[in-house]
DNA sequence: TTGTAAGCGTTATCAA
DNA sequence: TTGATAACGCTTACAA
């Protein structure tokens, strides 16, 4: 492995000249400056990643957590980071699992941005309170060492919600996300609200998981207990899509006994027949405010919290209320 | 930052012993190691990533590099990845863009696997001549530290040709990838090979790019030049998706005026109507497979290339030919 | 069983 | 403008 020495050694100068000339440092002369760059190509030097931050105690590298890699949000939205990072030199790095947790207390990376709940709210702060800064997507967390850029989930949940009843359903069954998820939480308080200041209107909370096998579920118990068309809200688009293929085998159809609204407006909604109405935001933003907020507080700049708003995707799947005309399939 | 200087001074040992307590040597007494392990806890002690690096040459991380972050096929693939790399004690970071190559040749991972075409292939010899080591899964190149977990490109694409052929398609286009992509060359070839050998079989090659755009420009090709149905192989899944949904949006119906197939059997494949005949293999197992590659030849064990197989999926998208009843659409 | 000390490849301070 | 040197935090021979 050549270093930093050897360039010294082959050049006739010391190694702190070396380390000058290749930090462009103007304390060098041009003249040996450009002598030790050509040496250093002819050797093929490359620096060392581990010294370098060993000696500035900053790696340039920012990592986001996931909880795992399958998520349709996660493209954009690491695209989004991307982008940011690389434009103001740093790195990105996507990590998953319990094991890559240590990367940000051992300091490999400078900064976290956290979108997986297996980081409880206690190990978050835990590493704010030694001085690592950290931005979470996916709960609400205060230390001046940790941002956060939430969803507007509300917004978006009284949207669908208010949808839902303006088209005159009067039976919603509202499938939730894990316990204990912050988005879910949220979202199923603005659904609370506006279906119990809504007249007439039954709401019913099916435990979900954000993930297909949960709209599965929710799609046996609400064919089960049908009786009439209902509307159905699930929190995330995902559980949607599980709920429109179980439902696909069966004499039910969606924007007709089943109403059916879901939440992020990813891809795969587009080209789902009918289409899945939703609740969109930019993915991307998200991800490039995430990472602008965290290389801000590494700047130790002094950052308030943000928002990512949403908006209504109307689709398809849900139609107005004709229940009186519609009976039970099969 | 509390550092193993900081645990010695206050138990009243070296360094040394602190290090070696650290790591569980059976060099020191149980009773100083507890007495150290205890006073490590107490002061919050976290190991510094960059020093350990720098010292033992080896960080234990491995590196995957993709182009971007957006590919359906990835979420199952990274899974397999971390699973072994994880199993193995080690970490894996899942990196993007021209910037993060330098993590490879800084020695900030003890390997990578590639699935980037933004590495030439001159750049990935220059790394294994340098002694990095690197599994290859997006083409063929050969090097003692290089190895290669390819997909059977050639078994796929024949398949997939010939079930076409089989359903007595005579005219079928070809939307293939991006110049220059092994992939690509690949299935072409065998689709070449298979359509030439078939009777009155014609194939008329249209330049794609393994993503959505270049299907859906591929359909109005398709449609501009339409006399009689035709067959269709997407290279992948995400063009063919491109051309259904471009064909949603007029009178050809897929499996129909248009028999369409695929490759990779991307999960969104399963949600549509029809289904889409395609190719399908375990990213998974692809995955895990490069991880234990990967380790392999770090651990100086000389492993051979490995191909991952394949097998036809049936679908709706292919029916069997019956152009005489069938009429230009509108 | 524990301590001393060298060294990993850098950066950066201070002196020359 | 350049050089000598210490330091970053850790591992590991070797000595005690």
């Amino acid at each position: 492995m050549v270093s930093i020495k050897d360039i010294a050694k082959k050049a006739g100068v010391s190694i702190s000249t070396v380390s000058y000339a290749l930090n462009g440092s103007s304390k060098v002369t041009d003249e040996t400056s450009s002598r030790i760059l050509a040496i250093a190509r002819e050797l093929n030097y490359v620096p060392n990643a581990a010294a370098r931050t060993l000696k500035k105690r900053e790696s340039r590298i920012l990592g986001v957590f996931l909880t795992d890699f399958k998520g349709d949000v996660y493209g954009e939205l690491l695209d989004g980071m991307k982008e940011v990072c690389n434009s103001q030199g740093y790195d990105l790095i996507v990590c998953s699992g319990k094991q890559s947790h240590r990367m940000l207390p051992e300091r490999m990376i400078d900064g976290a941005v956290i979108l997986d709940h297996t980081f409880s709210s206690e190990e978050l702060l835990k590493y704010a309170e030694r001085n690592h800064k950290i931005v979470v997507l996916d709960r609400e967390l205060e230390h001046p060492n940790i941002n956060q850029v939430l969803l507007d989930n509300k917004a978006g949940a009284t949207l669908a919600t208010e949808y839902l009843v303006e088209q005159g359903h009067k039976k919603i069954y509202v499938v939730s996300g894990p316990e204990g998820s912050y988005d879910s939480t949220q979202r199923m308080k603005a659904v609370k609200m506006v279906a119990d200041r809504a007249e007439d209107v039954d709401w019913i909370e099916i435990q979900g998981d954000f993930k297909k096998s949960g709209g599965e579920k929710a799609a046996e118990q609400i064919m089960q207990e049908y009786t009439e068309p209902v509307a159905v809200f699930c929190l995330n688009d995902e559980m949607a899509i599980g709920l429109c293929n179980r439902i696909a085998d069966t004499e039910f159809k969606i924007g007709e006994h089943v109403h059916l609204i879901g939440f992020d407006n990813i891809e795969l909604t587009r080209y789902m027949q009918p289409r899945l109405a939703t609740i969109d935001y930019s993915k991307r933003k998200w991800g490039a405010l995430a990472s602008e907020q965290l290389i801000k507080i590494i700047s130790g700049e002094k950052v308030d919290h943000e928002r990512i708003y949403v908006t209504l995707v109307r689709g398809g799947s849900v139609g107005t209320e004709t229940k009186r005309s519609i009976s039970r399939p099969n």
